[in-house]
DNA sequence: TTGAAAGCGTTACCAT
DNA sequence: ATGGTAACGCTTTCAA
């Protein structure tokens, strides 16, 4: 029916052994019968077995990126960044390409577990944790335990955005500076004249969140000033548009709102459209770089995306274990708030 | 080394091939041994060896989601929804879990081939392709042979928002209407007063991009007008900054501009603002729901996910080929386009 | 209801 | 440089 690694063997006339050499292009094979096994394979229309493949092999060319919110440009980003990088690894297999796919958790820790446990079934090469996990000792042990195995099993582990596993040293991490982006970011709000503050914080019980909060106070406080309104919510729309509004019912006189995120800026900025209040001049947002008020928009992306597209990049490479690992093995990135600064002025 | 299913069935006192039933759930097992088999792959923390089993059962669990751009929202809306559905599809035990993966094509022919190869390679359970494709007859048919092998190998194939495949009837077909989207898009702003419009569309070999072109010229042919500037660019967000820029320099007198998607709408308000031009007042942009001019935002954006998450869910549901199927087999569902009317008012 | 055994298509080791 | 051939771990008839 379909046609096998022995068909092409016969039809070129050499043993599969062979024709699995010349497909993986680990070991040196001649090249008059290289040309007549590719020739094979073309005319035959061969395509390998993967599964075969990797029982025989024990590996497998998959490679699963994990994301929080797929819909959520930040994260394609990232997740585009990395698939690029891994693609760009032509090394290993057939043909050399990995396959690079993302799963969607959608910040639920049981997704995340379980798109783990099927990578580990799937004997994937590597697997790309990315952004904040949920801060809770139960879950955070289920995960140090999974991601053991798969290391054991032979797959590479990255972390990239989320806080290193605490007894694991065999897992890449890219951490992001969550908390000093947030703390640069409120101090900038400060050195521009911005004393009634408020935040918009992702969900309590997320590391990134914590990490934000530790930066976002030790600023306020260097500043003399207390704690200032905070609401927590998902790092989604919705959830900034709620937020703002809650937020202006408290402190009607407000002249800054930090949000989690970009997403969470679009969110804030409807809510404040709706209330009827402009942008700027009463009130800013900070947190995205496409709003009116982002004074220069265009190299604003430009600083956004590099820093992400190169520390997508370095996972990438460092799933494939190809190079370019930093000495110390941890690289620190600035914090995506950090780039994303306003320069919204003061309402007065 | 690894825990493997004859450890299980020796821990279990029984026959791997009891143990591979129990996994699978698909013959009667009784009770008892069922138990006692559960049992043992929890002590032991067994997981199934996903290329063995794909191997022997000739299909694995695999569903490969492939999108032109994963940072662009309107994707990540989609591929999340079908992965959504895909999870729901919990048909079996254990065991029953599919694989839902997103594969970034970065709108490249050569990249969606790759990816079906590799997809293909991997005797994948289904693919589902995602927006228009590149309008050239050679990857048309490149396309269509590489379907039409994955139809016979077992792979079911979707096409979601995409045109179907010319001599193919195996495909799933989940059709966008983008001609009567963009006519009807294109009316509105007709009834709305506008008359010098401007069209910022996508790749002039797109199929999306012809399809829309028709309906917006069969609104204005009815209305009376001729051609309106237009702009080809890329569905991202530097297309429509920049197409902005041009259009203006050719027609400074544009009252409305019909962005292709709502990324490209990001890009054309960003010009506007650099170019000094407020929104709503000057020029009105249509295509995106997020921004200031949008009168119902969030009952836009209900609207807006509503028939796309129907859309993946059916697209998720016939992929698995569990059902729902309606009637003609072929569903027809809103343009894009049309959930996404502006209600901005013209200049004067 | 359960067990025994024959593949599934590659890879990799051992010869040659 | 190439061929022969055991694994690899599971599924699935066929028997019992």
């Amino acid at each position: 029916m379909t046609v096998t690694l022995a068909d092409v063997a016969a039809h070129a006339g050499v043993s599969p052994a062979t024709v699995s050499r010349v497909l993986n292009g680990n070991y040196p094979v001649a090249e008059a019968t290289r040309e007549r096994v590719l020739q094979a394979v073309d005319e035959l229309d061969y395509v390998l077995n993967g599964p075969a493949s990797s029982l025989a092999a024990a590996t497998s060319d998959l490679v699963g990126i994990l994301v929080n919110d797929i819909a959520d440009p930040f994260f394609g980003i990232i997740a585009g960044a990395a698939q690029n990088a891994i693609g760009a690894c032509a090394s290993g297999r057939a043909g050399g390409e990995k396959l690079a796919v993302v799963c969607n958790t959608g910040g639920s820790p049981e997704r995340e577990l379980m798109y783990l446990t099927l990578l580990q079934r799937q004997r994937a090469a590597a697997v790309v944790l990315t952004g904040g996990s949920y801060d809770d000792p139960e879950h955070l042990a289920a995960t140090a335990t999974k991601l053991a195995r798969l290391s054991e099993a032979g797959t590479r582990v990255v972390l990239c955005g989320r806080p290193p596993v605490p007894g694991d040293a065999t897992a890449t991490t890219l951490a992001f500076d969550n908390r000093g982006g947030a703390r640069k970011l409120t101090e900038h709000l400060l050195s521009l004249g911005h004393r009634r503050i408020a935040l918009i914080m992702g969900p309590e019980r997320y590391t990134t969140t914590r990490h934000r909060l530790d930066g976002h106070r030790a600023a306020l406080a260097a500043a003399g000033l207390g704690d200032v309104p905070t609401v927590h919510g998902l790092y989604d729309r919705a959830s900034g548009y709620e937020a703002t509004r809650e937020l202006l019912r408290r402190a009607p006189d407000l002249t800054a709102i930090v949000a989690a995120s970009d997403t969470v800026a679009l969110g804030a900025c409807a809510a404040l459209r709706d209330l009827g209040l402009s942008i700027p001049g009463d009130v800013s947002v900070t947190g995205f770089d496409d709003l009116p008020f982002a004074i220069d928009a265009s190299p604003a992306l430009t600083t956004v995306r590099l820093p992400l597209q190169d520390a997508g990049r370095r996972a990438g490479l460092l799933a494939m274990g190809t190079g370019d690992v930093p000495a110390g093995g941890l690289t620190t990135v600035e914090a995506e708030l950090v780039v994303r600064e306003s320069t919204a002025p003061p309402r007065a």
